[in-house]
DNA sequence: GCGCAGGTAATCT
DNA sequence: AGATTACCTGCG
């Protein structure tokens, strides 16, 4: 089916770090996994994107997973006062927006995230897809779950490459899958509150609690900060950002300026070409 | 071979 | 409280 979407850049969202089962597959297209499907979506520009899907699925599924009833040029709006630096960021990225992804996915793939690059951080959750996911479709798996990934050995995970990460993925998987912390029980909190719960998971810190906020629970006040963040912030803001002006979407500003910074220091925006299916 | 990659937790002062 | 350091693994 073919859908008219405004104000909605495809590559740039998919490079943009927040998710990595989404690929470049080449001819403007992206493939990609969540919910238990594969996708694949074509840009044809002019605001036209081709979906490999139902209208009922695009309805269902994918309409709310790519946040498209939100007015992100609103949002945008509401940063038009940031300063020069801030422009730039979103005329660069104009079009980007946060994903609602499925929350244990996206705690499990930020843990994971520490000390990797995007690259390695999609190698591995590939590979635990592929090991302990279900099969979704032709060389296509789902995003393993809380259970599966608590019952693996610590062996099978270290082979997925998780390295000292191994404990940390199993604990909070078993603690999610015990239903200790329940993650759709705590997507009732409020951001502080919610905050709180996630820095209970072996393997969560500030910045990954922050990332399973913004992007599994689509808080979008949330405000990951890593080293690209943090340079940047220095840089631009050494007196500090006046984050009360954009209350409640810093996390919308801090996509525009992670992405903005990667294009700046010349790395890829544009999410990795589909790679070989991991070695198992 | 060495340093670093979207950090966290343990161990200092 | 704030600063320092080890940690798996893959890649340049």
């Amino acid at each position: 089916m073919i859908v008219l979407i405004p104000n909605f850049d495809l590559m740039m969202t998919a490079g943009s770090g927040q998710c990595f089962r989404m690929w470049d597959h080449g001819d403007n297209t992206v493939r990609l996994f969540a919910f238990h499907r594969e996708l694949y979506i074509k840009s044809l520009g002019d605001g036209l994107f081709e979906f490999s899907c139902s209208e009922e699925e695009f309805a269902q599924i994918w309409q709310t997973y790519f946040d498209l009833e939100t007015d992100y040029q609103a949002i945008q709006d509401l940063f038009k006062s940031g300063g020069d630096y801030l422009q730039q960021a979103l005329a660069f990225s104009s079009g980007l927006r946060i994903l609602r992804q499925d929350a244990f996915e996206v705690l499990i793939s930020f843990i994971i995230s520490q000390r990797k690059s995007i690259p390695a951080i999609m190698d591995c959750v590939n590979r635990l897809s592929m090991r302990f996911g279900e099969r979704i479709g032709q060389n296509a798996y789902a995003f393993p779950s809380a259970p599966a990934l608590a019952l693996a050995s610590e062996q099978q995970l270290k082979s997925c490459g998780l390295g000292y990460r191994v404990p940390y993925v199993k604990e909070t998987s078993a603690m999610v899958a015990s239903g200790q912390i329940a993650l759709d029980e705590i997507a009732q909190l409020d951001d502080h509150a919610l905050h709180q719960s996630l820095l209970a998971f072996p393997g969560v810190g500030d910045k990954v609690a922050a990332c399973t906020m913004l992007f599994g629970f689509h808080r979008l006040g949330a405000f990951p900060v890593d080293v690209w963040i943090q340079r940047a912030l220095e840089r631009e803001y050494p007196e500090g950002i006046p984050s009360e002006q954009f209350d409640g979407f810093q996390g919308v500003l801090q996509q525009h300026i992670f992405c903005y910074e990667r294009h700046l220091s010349g790395r890829s925006i544009r999410p990795p070409c589909q790679i070989a299916p991991p070695s198992l």
